[in-house]
DNA sequence: GTCTATAGTTAGATAGAC
DNA sequence: GTCTATCTAACTATAGAC
């Protein structure tokens, strides 16, 4: 894949690059079918046809993109292992989780948007790659538990729960500050989150 | 509201009942956009052209969904008020927000696509009854950190944590069912995540 | 690799007969 | 209140010149 990726020749890498960007603003604004690849175009500064020169079609561009946002989550988000103690893994995980929401919310909000629409091109993904590696986060879950290192959770349900509460900020952005009566989140206001979660989180699952 | 619901003709509450089911169904699988009225009039048993007779277009057709969502929210969850002590009315919370997932997951799911692209049909309601609404919900929390009967958590978050929590069940059920191994949730696995999240909850604002 | 022109399709919306 | 016919607009996708 990597090679992939290095034996395409600069301009098209570039130019490929420009559009999946241009086209995560646009599909997070208008959803799939509301996405126009005029606009897309537009907001590369490419030239409309040239799109199709670079994508078979609107769906396979659309599939580029989810792939690019699975590839950095599954690369990013890997604190939680047995090698850790639950309370600095799980801190970890929940800052991170929520850092990726301040500093990415786009990716965020089309995975979300694909999986409420029920997931038609994710759905692979979601009954293979994923479940092994949520595998794996359970089962750190569970020695945990039987360690007696933290209360006797639900695994699958306390990673639902910070995935959850972690993402709102990203997908529920506009809720969120109207909430706080603010423009936007500051940095402060993410510390806080972080702060809030982590608190309400760890203590719920018994870690002092 | 009611008053203009009484005085419609039967014959056209009947339909647009029908329409605002159908359109509910279509919207949250195709999004906005994608939504076809062609095939909502077919998922309704109604004349295509006749769905322009009940709504003067499409906005307005998703507007309304919108509004019977908002109004049934505003009077189902009431449980969060002075009057109770913390651990049954977040309890009683908890329950009556992840049913709602388990009841009317559609419901939610549109809510969430508004919101994450923008919500540019609530922002209006966003930054006004809504504020109402969770000022009073804010005010309850404070009273009881300031009772001493909870801990000193942001309320804000709380109730973030509490909504993003329990939606999660009806907006990312798919990936949730991938995850669980299953092919739907029963009454059993709702009952799970009803106990497994106020286990968490409860504990992590120090309600014993 | 870029760009213009255009084919072909779909869907929202309305007019007007019944 | 219903239904057929039709107008109009928007957009995907491709062909072909440069």
């Amino acid at each position: 894949m990597a090679k992939d990726k290095m034996s395409e020749g600069n301009i098209r890498q570039k130019n490929k690059a420009l559009i999946l960007n241009a086209a995560k603003k646009e599909f997070v604004t208008y959803g799939f079918k509301g996405a126009s690849i005029k606009r897309i175009a537009e907001r590369a500064n490419i030239a409309r046809a040239n799109i199709h020169y670079y994508f078979k079609d609107k769906t396979d561009l659309y599939q580029q993109l989810l792939s690019n946002i699975i590839e950095v989550w599954n690369t990013d988000y890997d604190t939680l292992n047995a090698d850790h103690e639950p309370k600095a893994a799980l801190s970890a995980y929940i800052r991170s989780k929520v850092m990726h929401s301040k500093n990415d919310p786009d990716a965020s909000r089309i995975f979300a948007s694909e999986l409420i629409h029920g997931a038609p091109v994710l759905n692979e993904y979601l009954n293979s790659d994923f479940k092994v590696w949520l595998n794996n986060k359970v089962a750190v879950i569970e020695a945990w538990i039987s360690q007696g290192l933290i209360d006797n959770v639900n695994p699958h349900h306390l990673l639902f729960l910070i995935w959850s509460s972690t993402q709102h900020y990203a997908d529920f952005n506009v809720q969120v500050v109207a909430a706080l009566n603010k423009d936007a989140m500051n940095d402060d206001d993410f510390e806080e989150v972080v702060a809030s979660l982590t608190q309400i989180i760890l203590k719920g699952c018994g870690i002092r």
